[in-house]
DNA sequence: ACCAGTATACTTGTCTGACGATTTGGGCGA
DNA sequence: TCGCCCAAATCGTCAGACAAGTATACTGGT
């Protein structure tokens, strides 16, 4: 698949293209929520040793993006309501925070900005997974803004698990991308009049909508399955 | 919520134990900071293959305990002043979220009026490695109440390395442990009654104290260390 | 005589292969 | 039909060899 060297001065080390590799496969969705991704599996897909397949499921563990007990097979995670609740729960504590810092100084972070840009042209486009991808590239940017590397890596891990659960509902999305984009302005105009307050309560408007559409999605989905 | 099992005979896996083990050693100061730690010193010691010690440096190296960069030693940091505001910015973060929650429903935690009781204990013994314990302990109560598991695996990342912090300069301690004891009962006391936003006032202001003592250690250390 | 550049050796990290321990699933017998 | 036993598969651990980087010592030049 990964044709040519290329460019691919991807990462040096084998280990970490092996774990973005599949790291990217998982929050894409191609592997299925509750599919068996045994160490040898991975070792004979990418024809690394099985130690090094191995390490990159521990980290993918540990991240949450994989659910592993002693002696048994690893399974990428299918989240329940309430554990997509948890999860919206801690994102927003990180985000609140971090918007707040920005609003102080009105900061507004380029990246954000190009983010947007880049979230209404796949909006147009109907490109689905560049809608995810920019969507996620917005959120990070607003914390990675506030220069806290604790808090970036606190939220590193919690988007993991966000772009997890988008990447496999992604494939019914129904709703308009467009109230996404707007409910993104909104955020940043407040940020940029320096207030913190308004702000915060933008953000939690727009995590609120978009657990509600994962919630809902996932009621559906499961009602959908109840019939069979 | 921490039930029975209680025995906690030592993790039936050998990897789990030596990472509890030099997690300890850590924390706790016994291995200095700046203090180099290749896989095989810690083969050595624990008389386990390389693979393995290689496995739980990797670990410590992800959870912050641990400095490495590709090809060298990994060593013990040595946060500076910079490093320990942003430490406490991110820990103020989880816990005021924490906080808030509980003091919505008046939830004391059990837990913490334990921990409280062993830190006046602690106190008027002048056991200060007890004292440590029991101040991770409170607060590591107060966000495991709130029931969110991805809330309280990021504070166990931040508490570990204030943990690691505290123990480095627990030798040199001199500030009176009763100020903590009080201000962590001015906290519980907001949250009793049902104040949130006391309850983060109180929780902001007692996190200040402790990060001045720590800033004021830092810098009374290194003045000490020009005049060497 | 001192400084800079280079080459060598040591340390460290990474990758590969194999063995023992444990859990899960299926088959047989009661 | 239920329980026990056996077998297959998977995970955890150990041992070894290769490649990369760093530090040190040496030599040449100033």
């Amino acid at each position: 698949m990964d044709g040519q060297p290329s460019f691919s001065l991807g990462p040096s080390s084998l280990t970490e293209a092996l774990y973005e590799s599949v790291r990217k496969r998982i929050v894409n969705g191609e592997i299925a929520p509750g599919e068996k991704l045994t160490e040898i599996r991975i070792a004979n897909e990418y024809s690394v040793a099985r130690p090094t397949a191995k390490a990159c499921l521990e980290r993918l563990t540990a991240l949450g993006l994989l659910r592993r007990t002693t002696h048994k097979t690893a399974v990428v995670p299918k989240l329940d309501e309430g554990e997509i609740r948890d999860l919206y729960f801690s994102r927003e504590t990180v985000e609140r925070a971090a918007v707040a810092v920005l609003a102080r100084t009105a900061t507004v972070p380029a990246a954000a900005v190009r983010a947007q840009a880049a979230m209404k042209a796949a909006a147009t486009d109907m490109a689905f997974a560049n809608q995810v991808e920019a969507d996620i590239a917005f959120h990070s940017a607003l914390v990675a803004a506030v220069g806290s590397r604790r808090l970036s890596r606190m939220h590193e891990v919690i988007l993991g698990e966000v772009h997890l659960t988008m990447g496999q509902f992604q494939a019914h999305r129904t709703t308009h991308p467009m109230n996404v984009v707007h409910e993104h302005d909104d955020i940043l105009k407040a940020i940029g009049d320096g207030d913190p307050e308004r702000a915060q309560q933008r953000l939690t408007h727009h995590l609120d909508q978009a657990q509600g559409r994962l919630v809902g999605q996932l009621r559906r989905e499961q009602t959908e399955e109840a019939h069979t």
